[in-house]
RNA sequence: GGGGGAAUUCCCGAGUGGCCAAAGGGGACAGACUGUAAAUCUGCUGGCAAUGCCUUCGGUGGUUCGAAUCCACCUUCCCCCA
């Protein structure tokens, strides 16, 4: 089985430009590919992570890959799917972002001489006249063409500027550029770039008379037709400063059955033949497979260590008993005390299992909250110094656990 | 450049002088049921020293006993015409 039937097989492959040639290029390893990451925050997400590994599985076939970092390109910010405008950023926002993916990226893809190689499109794109540009390229793109992109379709609706409405140029002066410079001959993207992509490939046919091509990513969305990667709107990062280990795991640990096989065909390295053996699995059962992606991708992001850590947590909390070693814990000073304790309700908000008071005497008074294993109700609850000397255990709902202690 | 419309709480969206911390829905959160799942049902959803008080309906100023609601100016966005 080539590679390129093995992203069949893992349901990776959204859209290609020519599959017979891309499936031939990319067996052989001839395929010099590039996938770009735009900026738009100080953390690489889960999100991310999908084109991470497909560009680490095309390497490991011998392929050339190029992390490219959208330095530039974030200047302007990608329309395609959203409804309205991102927040614009600063160039010294967009060059620590950047600095911020790169040492990221190099914990998953191994850079240097014969292997990736990493750029940004702030070299090239920031110098660009923009009189020059327009009769370069500009003149290549068809307006009534670019309007009908599917991508900016929400944005008909809702209005589209004209700022925005170059991302399209840009990301195909990328390709273009890449093409001729580092003979790039193929783009990889998540589904939503196809626009884009395309934009590419078609500059490069009209200036240079070569095909290029281009290959889209499935979108990891869960049962429901939802992105994954993002809980209550806030996306789960990388960065382990940004979301723990134990967030991380969790997450993946939490995924619905419905989803749990895809995720794992599609984000780890396990064998297709292992994978297809947990397909039969059904009902309680899954609840394995879940662990073995939670744990995989885990381990894959933050270390086998911390990985095991945040299992071996994950199961003393939920399998009962066990250690809370691993459990976020907050320490309390004196200082933290009022007239020698504290009460319940703020120690939910310094613990930061509630967000406000209200929000710890809402949880209180829903029965949502455990104190050492015993539920309490009373909203006046308060506990004295030396109780907290040795540490109580707090919990909100049936996930969020904090140790407080008093030093 | 001309004309018309819009901005409401996390999101969508009602509200057009006091009964408004603001309907309804979504999401989130909590409870029940479970398998750390889904679906379903229930509760809940600005803050606080809490039967009250404070802050919030794009911004600034004004009218009024009283403004999300009326007036003026400003900002941003949308639509139509050029």
């Amino acid at each position: 089985m080539g590679i390129y039937e093995e992203l069949v097989a893992r349901g990776l492959i959204a859209q290609v430009t020519n599959e017979e040639e891309i499936r031939e290029m990319v067996n052989a390893g001839k395929a010099v590919f590039y996938i770009g990451f735009d900026c738009t925050a100080d953390s690489l997400t889960a999100g991310h992570f999908m084109a991470l590994t497909l560009m680490k599985r095309l390497q490991q076939a011998g392929n050339k890959p190029i992390a490219l970092i959208g330095g530039g390109t974030t200047m302007i910010g990608d329309p395609s799917g959203r409804t309205d405008m991102r927040k614009m950023l600063t160039r010294a926002d967009i060059d620590h972002n950047a600095e911020c993916f790169r040492r990221q990226m190099e914990k998953f893809i191994e850079f240097g001489p014969d292997k990736a190689i990493m750029l940004n499109n702030a070299d090239w794109l920031l110098s660009l006249n923009y009189v020059e540009l327009l009769r370069e390229v500009g003149a290549c793109f068809s307006v009534n063409n670019m309007l009908r992109a599917k991508c900016y379709e929400q944005r008909m609706e809702r209005g589209l500027s004209f700022f925005e409405f170059n991302y399209m140029i840009m990301q195909s002066y990328d390709f273009y550029y890449l093409f001729q410079h580092y003979d790039c001959n193929m783009q990889f993207g998540g589904d939503d770039q196809w626009s884009n992509m395309l934009g590419g490939t078609e500059l490069i046919r009209k200036k240079l008379g070569k095909d290029a091509h281009a290959m889209t990513i499935t979108l990891l969305t869960d049962s429901h037709g939802m992105k994954m990667g993002k809980t209550a709107g806030n996306a789960v990062w990388l960065d382990p400063n940004k979301t723990s280990p134990y967030e991380f795991y969790q997450y993946w640990r939490n995924v619905e059955d419905a989803d749990v096989l895809k995720c794992i065909r599609m984000l780890t390295f396990l064998p297709l033949e292992q994978i297809d053996e947990m397909a039969s699995w059904e009902g309680s059962q899954l609840n394995r497979a879940k662990e073995i992606l939670a744990f995989e991708l885990t381990k894959m992001v933050h270390g086998e260590e911390e990985a095991k850590k945040a299992e071996a947590s994950a199961k003393a909390l939920f399998a009962g008993g066990g250690s809370s070693e691993n459990m976020p814990t907050t320490e309390l000073g004196e200082s933290d005390l009022a007239e020698g304790g504290i009460d319940l309700m703020s120690l939910l908000v310094k613990t930061g299992l509630c967000t406000t008071k209200s929000d710890a005497r809402r949880n209180i008074q829903q029965g949502g909250v455990t104190v050492d294993d015993a539920k309490v109700t009373d909203i006046g609850k308060s506990f004295s110094a030396e109780e907290l000397r040795k540490g109580l255990i707090l919990k909100r709902g049936k996930k969020n656990f904090n140790k407080v202690i008093l030093i």
